[in-house]
DNA sequence: TCTGGGGTCCTAGGACCC
DNA sequence: TCTGGGGTCCTAGGACCC
């Protein structure tokens, strides 16, 4: 999809449209530029970028904070028309997919008439735009797509695959980023041709596992990396994290603490809903300097209780916390699972038992009524501090949240 | 300029086992 | 007294993607 949280927010208010645009907060707020509009381009602004740089370069811009639903919502829209041009399709994220075409030609015909009618009908049920790659890998179809933007249509044919790269700078093949890109430069690289007459024994020496895939890379293949599954299987995630960056660094042991909790409940919340247990709870802490540590631990035993997440990445926190250093970011990653066999675990008296049951029940209300009906007590404690320092009348007794 | 949040994959070292 | 070789699991950090 082209400029997409942007095309988006332009569709619920249209006044956007041909305007210097950026998604991702306020202009004085941390964080980063999501999406940028092409009017925004111009200015020297794009993704990825801090709000206060896009803010300098760009004062004028109109800065909007995203809408994730909104962006779900739409991403399902265009899935449902994918599927209908193929069985095998596979949302690479939000706003990208790949098409497996093979054996449709007797119903779409070619690979160039099918994807201008697709194109052609996500516009019709979204009015949104995007840009279509045909080619024979998926790293050329990606990179095609690239080319074709915007609201382009780009085939490139079978046996031109790396005639079509080799002018392009390496930095366009996925997984060349800024580092590969300078060390690549640093031996003479700067185009795709120039990696593809390149000795593939000379690129492993250089660059290990990761040279070898650079070197079909030059010539199209999709070998190595993320292309190597078939399009369309969904695996399980292998890892579910939250983290949080303070609006300002904090060193209030209990506003951490309180952080800790809620990220710890989240996180557990989607590990239940993929029907999982985890071992391994991970921290991370980054200081107001942007130093960034993170500690893991494995549990003797999977778990998918809040509690038990809550408790472990407390504890290292708390082991591995320097309290003089104030806090910028805090996050609670968990890896490492196993399917729940819904079991109740008799050997500790009931416990897990009775935890699933309210874990239930706060699931339900969290549906009902909001992620911040309920909790775990430390969490909410922190949870109304937070409040009251940004609205005094968010006072408990006044809480607008029954169910709280 | 002052750096989000959610992921995947890779490397490297150490503990431990046979 | 000096020190193999293969394997798995765990931890920490980092590159990269959207």
């Amino acid at each position: 999809m082209d400029a997409f949280f942007v095309s988006v927010e332009e569709l619920f208010d249209p006044s956007l449209k041909g305007k210097p645009v950026v998604v991702g907060g306020k202009h004085d707020e941390r964080g980063v530029v999501s999406a940028a509009s092409y009017a925004a381009r111009k200015f020297g602004v794009h993704s990825a970028m801090p709000l206060r740089t896009a803010y300098q370069k760009c004062p004028q811009a109109i800065f909007v904070p995203g809408h994730p639903e909104r962006y779900k919502e739409y991403s399902g829209r265009v899935y449902e028309i994918l599927q209908r041009f193929s069985p095998r399709v596979e949302m690479a994220s939000i706003d990208e997919a790949y098409l497996d075409m093979t054996g449709t030609e007797r119903l779409l015909g070619s690979p160039l008439q099918a994807a201008h009618k697709l194109h052609q009908e996500v516009k019709a049920a979204t009015n949104l735009n995007c840009s279509i790659g045909i080619a024979s890998s998926r790293l050329v179809a990606k990179i095609s797509s690239d080319q074709a933007k915007p609201n382009g249509v780009l085939y490139i044919l079978p046996g031109l695959e790396a005639s079509f790269l080799a002018p392009l700078a390496v930095a366009k093949i996925p997984g060349v980023g800024k580092v590969m890109n300078q060390k690549l430069q640093e031996i003479g690289i700067r185009r795709i041709g120039d990696l593809a007459a390149m000795e593939e024994r000379d690129l492993e020496r250089r660059f290990g596992k990761w040279g070898l895939a650079l070197a079909g890379k030059a010539h199209g293949e999709d070998a190595g990396g993320w292309f190597d599954s078939e399009i369309g299987e969904r695996s399980d995630p292998k890892s579910i994290s939250h983290e949080h960056t303070f609006g300002e660094d904090t060193r209030d042991p209990v506003r951490l603490e309180a952080t800790l909790t809620h990220l710890s409940e989240k996180v557990a919340r989607r590990l239940r809903e993929h029907g999982f247990r985890t071992r391994t709870v991970q921290l991370k802490l980054r200081y107001s300097d942007f130093t960034t540590i993170t500690r893991a631990q494995t549990l003797p035993e999977p778990t998918q209780l809040d509690i038990d997440l809550a408790e472990a990445s407390r504890k290292l926190f708390h082991d591995h916390w320097n309290s003089r250093q104030t806090v910028r970011l805090l996050g609670v990653h968990i890896s490492g699972f196993t399917a729940d066999e819904t079991q109740g675990n008799l050997l500790d008296g009931g416990r897990s038992e009775r935890w699933r049951n309210a874990l239930e029940a706060a699931d339900k209300l969290r549906d009902k009524f909001g992620e911040s009906a309920v909790g775990l007590g430390s969490g909410m404690r922190g949870h109304y501090r937070e409040r009251v320092q940004e609205n005094p009348a968010a006072l408990p007794g006044k809480a607008p949240q029954k169910p709280a």
